[in-house]
DNA sequence: AAAGAGATGGTCT
DNA sequence: GACCATCTCTTTT
């Protein structure tokens, strides 16, 4: 599985009226024999979930300051996991502007720092299954197709293995 | 419009 | 004690 079969994905955060949600337009895939990935280095206590179950979720703290989340794509113990970079916003707009408040409505969830503060994914949600209805944070299908030409380039914010390809975005949405 | 720097804290050496 | 899978604000063209 590489990152781009979740463009167009809904990631959706609480239940009811409270629950908010964004289409997933960028994506970065990172996998344990990439130096750029947390994974690289083998498994510890922080990175345990991305060498978990795929399908789940793994948060960590960037910066100190900001969340970042990840879908884990690899098999039991493999180390592979994809970031989720940037994200329509779909529902509970009234909740994210909230959240993100200050902030124009185009600038709500387009970074994975940003995306986490306007949803509300946390480091306690690190780990959970993202296929479990159940679940406060999941993945969901709407129909909705990836797209056939995602825009594919190198990836962002790191230092090593800068030259590999692995960001995945949507082609610029038409209205 | 673009470029630079500070914030801030867990994790690993 | 250094290193970041970032964001925002401030300063400079």
């Amino acid at each position: 599985m590489v990152g781009a079969d979740l463009l167009g994905k809904v990631l959706m955060v609480g239940h009811g009226d409270g629950a908010v949600s964004g289409r997933i337009t960028e994506t970065e895939a990172y996998t344990s024999d990439d130096a750029a990935s947390h994974s690289f280095n083998g498994r510890t206590a922080r990175n345990a979930v991305m060498f978990g179950r795929p399908g789940h979720l793994y948060v960590y703290l960037s910066y100190g300051i900001h969340r970042c989340a990840n879908v884990v794509t690899g098999t039991d113990g493999d180390g592979q996991a994809v970031l989720i970079r940037s994200v329509d916003p779909l529902s509970g707009l009234d909740e994210i502007r909230r959240r993100r408040a200050g902030r124009n409505d185009g600038e709500l969830t387009n970074g994975p720092g940003k995306l986490c503060a306007g949803l509300g994914i946390d480091l306690a949600d690190s780990g959970i299954d993202l296929a479990d209805p159940a679940s406060s944070v999941r993945i969901m299908d709407d129909g909705t197709p990836a797209p056939d030409e995602p825009i594919v380039g190198p990836r962002i914010g790191i230092t090593k293995s800068v030259d590999t390809p692995w960001r995945f975005r949507a082609p610029p949405r038409q209205l």
